[in-house]
DNA sequence: GCTTTTATGTAATAGCCGTTTACATGAACG
DNA sequence: CGTTCATGTAAACGGCTATTACATAAAAGC
């Protein structure tokens, strides 16, 4: 229940959907004001709450940025997954998939995608590390997904060729992460050229998958002559 | 001159390097406290200056974060040239260098390397972007030394079938700050794989010459049937 | 139904930070 | 020597995080 301005009208003393407005405000400030622009305050003003209610949800600040990292890879990993569709109709016209879905999720959750993976935000705090972000079960599941892409990709190779799985993986991974970083972020770079992140990784994949031996024919690329 | 703990010691009421030590302090602050941790007036008891002091030097906190951006442009771009070295002796063996180069800089200077590219750092203010990060004259030096890297690369290709100069080097910065970005980051990711950020490097652009079609030989990976 | 317990909100407060303003110091320059 | 300008300090304001004591209402037990 939202008014004009999107502050979430309450109608009792208790507000109902609290951590859930608290999380969504969070994402907002963030994708507003920068990556750390944001305070707990202003997020409790825009849920119109006091500026300690959220300490009934969330330990602190950064326990907040961690719940916005979970939830967070929560949603990326079902999204790759689904976009993976188990590598049907074929592991390429999946893989192509893949790598879309990853871009549109850091497109339409920059705030999401910010704090999961530039972990300056969900970084180390007191003692010990916190980055519930990269390391926790959600984030495996998400790239698990990417191993078993990669997994599948291989398996058309003949045995004695294979890379090393979590090799190849990697190599989908720090492509896919190295774009969104670099494009999505407002002022990041790469703003100027004239390309699309989509653009840039499925040219960028080609040419690697290519590389691995995975491609079937001259596909995508201009020159056709291996497999010959 | 620095006393037992750090700090610097000034013998007059004036500091007489305040610019450089509080720049130090700030990289110093954000690679102990996460990106964010870091504080003005932190850095100001590390220079052993008064609070306001800073005020004199930068004009506010988003104006320091955006001076350690822009020299750490300055050393990174001189870092990846001198690594480069013209492509020198060979554009290959340059460009295993080139990567090394970065790879070094990202982990020698993780505040640096986190305030020029996770703009969340030096993003927006308050009206327009500030950014001076990633699309300052330094920054570009920077870009152009990995544009020269593929520009040889590819001209080791028939001309037909070269590809977008400005896509294969987004291709090599992509995959670069991927890794940078998973791998160098305290908590963040990639961590519990049990390869070093150069061999994901290294591998991975292999893979992605050999698929330029780049490669000379069976170079490095195992199957070598290519140019029959 | 009534009371007790528990969950979830507020108010008030302390301490830190960023930033500004008025003032202090001393180096550079005549 | 005296003026000027660069560079420091002190004091203050408002905003933020976080804690504590208290308020309110929903849920649970009887």
């Amino acid at each position: 229940m939202n008014d004009s301005s999107g502050r979430w009208q309450r109608r009792s003393y208790h507000h109902g959907n609290l951590k859930e407005v608290l999380l969504e405000a969070a994402r907002k400030l963030i994708e507003e004001h920068g990556a750390f622009g944001f305070s707990l305050a202003e997020a409790a003003r825009l849920a119109g709450v006091s500026p300690a209610a959220p300490y009934r949800h969330f330990r602190d600040r950064d326990a907040l940025l961690a719940e916005v990292a979970r939830t967070g890879f929560e949603r990326f990993a079902a999204r790759l997954d689904v976009a993976w569709n188990n590598g049907i109709p074929t592991p390429l016209s999946a893989f192509e998939a893949l790598g879309r879905a990853y871009l549109a999720f850091a497109r339409e959750e920059p705030a999401s995608y910010a704090v999961m993976f530039e972990s300056g935000a969900a970084a180390e705090h007191g003692g010990e590390a916190v980055h519930a972000a990269a390391s926790s079960p959600a984030a495996e599941k998400a790239f698990n997904v990417l191993q078993r892409a990669a997994a599948a990709l291989c398996r058309q190779l003949p045995e004695n060729e294979r890379p090393p799985l979590k090799l190849v993986a990697m190599h989908i991974w720090t492509m896919s992460h190295g774009i969104a970083s670099l494009f999505i972020q407002e002022g990041s770079a790469a703003r100027k050229i004239p390309l699309s992140p989509e653009e840039v990784l499925e040219s960028g994949m080609l040419i690697y998958l290519k590389g691995l031996g995975v491609l079937p024919e001259g596909d995508g690329q201009e020159s056709s002559k291996e497999t010959p």
